[in-house]
RNA sequence: GGCCCAGUAGUUCAGUUGGUUAGAACGCCAGCCUGUCACGCUGGAGGUCGACGGUUCGAGCCCGUUCUGGGUCGCCA
């Protein structure tokens, strides 16, 4: 007889009377009687309830823990009392043999199963076998193989290749920390896990490649947050030769909305062309480059009407504002919304109301009652509106307006359209900046990037005609519900312009050389013009399943300070291994 | 590395101003139950209250240190 001869969620009325043999885990038993019972048996695919009416099957079954795998053989039955709930309600099957596949040694869990969502989430984590028998948490690695599979078949639709380039590769000097591999044949030398293929995609272009595409494993040594897991993720790399930035856009367009539509929790997704908003304007609008444009709160500038009024946070700093009109909310509702704030941005939150009467009340109102006029006019302000408040400079008063943002408009009712997908693209990047650190003038992004005008415009800005700070980049994001799914950009193919931007940095030929020395060398002999972008793939499939933690749709997850809780990883190597490696450990102090 | 939150039964949690034997639900074990499907009913087992130190007549609760987990800032070309 074969291994089985139906999955746990075929079976159905029809097929009553027919010799079956099902196999599975034992989920459940419902023991009803001292010779009747039901015991629920779930596969991949879903359950099927078996019935047990001998003292024999029963005395068999009381001596299996549950979750033990077994294989049932019997008969298929129209149920006394069917269940309309279940696809397979309607029978049970009778059997005539029931034998023990994989027993389960013991009868308490970690967890049980069927909650494994509610348990501590390290215990999720070493035990994540258990865990993913939960067809809760199960149904997202689904929804993550359904998804890669749709973007490999959409991509390849629209001409893209899909090749792989090395994971043992040369550490990057710039961008985020290394994984570092030791050479084994080459002492004291190290291999890197690619942060990305950046510069194997551009390398495809040169050679002549037009189209490429890979679901790309990156690997940045850095630490973990709710919406990033640490070491590793998958990125939809992309790249195309001749090609310009709305030639990009134009693929993702056409490739991300039917996926989203058909594979998101939420039906709604935008319309191609998706709204173009300039980074400047993101900032001053929203306070982020990845706006929430679900939410319709926006960020005023109140550094003029409020800057000098008094309360000492504000003085001589950019002060941002939030009106929420029509406010309904109680104080501790105020609280913990500032709370919420502060924790996110690292900055405080302030506030005040305008009662009924449109005298400002609560939180920093008595900076603001003798200037009340001037204020409600210049932050257009109605009574009964909330006005949340940010300082500091500029951009930091910004992002803290924009987390307020968010926040008041997923908590206040009556702000946020949740059930819907809005993209976005962020564009007009700058190209440089004044580093925090350094004071000194520095690439924004990635130096890979063409400026927006070329050469001609570096030139400018080295005849100081222009303000280096003014320059943008054909840099782009692209977002969705405050979500930054992806970044992409034009390259900068020309040696030339490459070894320009360089030196408006203090960098210069030998630096490009040195740094990306068979890039800067394949570009010497004739490149193409090329662009691309790197969706995220967790974030993507996170946004679609609407889930919160990245974690969630990860089959198996490290935790947030990069460990493996069920392999035991990282974990220490023999001597041998490490001798071969020419690695000697030195005690930490 | 900084900051915030949490740690009590196998699991999720409650635990009053510091005061008798630390509770509930689910799970587990036993008994009962002939159509359950989150089966039901009765009973039972199960606790170094994360660890260490302190204050106190007395600490799950207060204080200090520390460990673990999560969130966040830094970081993420």
């Amino acid at each position: 007889m074969q291994s089985r001869t139906h999955n746990c969620s075929e079976l159905r009325i029809e097929n009553a009377g027919e010799s079956v043999k099902i196999v599975g885990w034992m989920e459940n038993v419902r023991e009803v009687s001292a010779n009747l019972a039901f015991v629920v048996v779930r596969d991949f695919y879903g359950t099927t309830q078996v019935v047990i009416e001998t003292e024999e099957q029963m005395a068999f079954i009381k001596g299996l823990n549950k979750e033990s795998t077994i294989s049932v053989e019997g008969t298929v039955r129209e149920r006394a009392s069917k269940n309309p709930k279940l696809p397979t309600g309607d029978i049970e099957v009778l059997p005539s043999k029931i034998e023990v596949l994989g027993r389960c040694r013991y009868n308490e869990l970690p967890f049980q199963i069927n909650r494994s969502r509610d348990a501590d989430e390290a215990t999720r984590l070493k035990y994540r076998y258990l865990d993913l028998r939960n067809p809760e948490v199960k149904s997202n690695i689904v929804l993550r193989c359904n998804v890669v599979s749709a973007l490999r078949r959409a991509m390849t639709e629209h001409g893209f290749l899909e090749i792989t380039t090395p994971i043992l590769t040369a550490s990057s000097p710039e961008g985020a920390r290394d994984y570092l591999v030791p050479a084994r044949n080459h002492p004291g030398k190290f291999y890197a896990l690619p942060q990305a293929p950046q510069q194997f995609k551009q390398l495809l272009m040169t050679s002549g490649f037009d189209r490429y595409f890979q679901i790309a494993p990156c690997f940045r040594d850095e630490d973990a947050r709710a919406d990033r897991s640490p070491g590793e993720f998958y990125q939809l790399d992309m790249e195309m030769a001749f090609a310009n930035q709305e030639d990009v856009f134009a693929v993702l367009e056409d490739v991300l909305p039917p996926i989203f539509a058909q594979y998101g929790k939420y039906d709604i997704a935008s319309d191609a062309p998706f709204k173009r908003i300039s980074y400047l304007d993101a900032m001053d609008t929203y306070g982020s480059d990845k706006p929430d444009l679900r939410i319709d709160l926006t960020v005023q500038d109140a550094t003029e009407a409020l800057s000098d009024c008094g309360f000492e946070p504000f003085a001589g700093n950019t002060v941002k504002a939030v009106v929420i009109p029509d406010f309904k909310e109680t104080r501790k509702f105020i609280d913990k919304l500032c709370a919420d704030v502060e924790v996110q941005s690292g900055n405080k939150a302030y506030w005040f109301r305008l009662d009924e009467n449109g005298e400002p009340v609560g939180g920093i109102s008595k900076f603001v009652t003798e200037r009340k006029d001037a204020v409600a006019a210049a932050l257009g302000l109605r009574p009964g509106c909330f006005v949340g408040l940010t300082a500091g400079k500029k951009l930091a008063a910004q992002k803290t307006a924009g987390v307020l943002v968010k926040m008041a408009g997923a908590a206040v009712p009556g702000h946020m359209d949740k059930e819907r997908y809005e993209f976005c693209w962020i564009v007009d990047f700058p190209m440089y900046e004044i580093g925090e650190e350094s004071g000194e003038l520095e690439f924004c992004h990635n130096p890979f990037s063409m400026p927006n005008g070329g050469l001609e415009i570096l030139e400018k800005v080295e005849k100081k005609e222009v303000d280096p700070l003014t320059v943008t980049a054909y840099q782009y994001d692209l977002v969705c519900n405050g979500v930054e799914l992806s970044s992409g950009a034009v390259r900068n193919h020309d040696p030339e312009i490459m070894i320009k931007a360089f030196e408006l940095v203090g960098l210069g030929e030998d630096d490009v050389k040195a740094k990306f020395p068979a890039m800067y060398n394949a570009f010497c002999y004739g490149a193409p013009p090329h662009a691309g972008i790197a969706p995220g793939v967790d974030r993507m499939v996170m946004l679609l399943a609407g889930e919160d933690c990245i974690r969630e749709i990860i089959p198996f997850p490290m935790n947030k300070n990069a460990q493996d809780l069920m392999m035991n990883a990282p974990s220490e190597v023999m001597q041998k291994q490490l001798d071969e490696l020419h690695i000697a450990l030195v005690e930490q102090e």
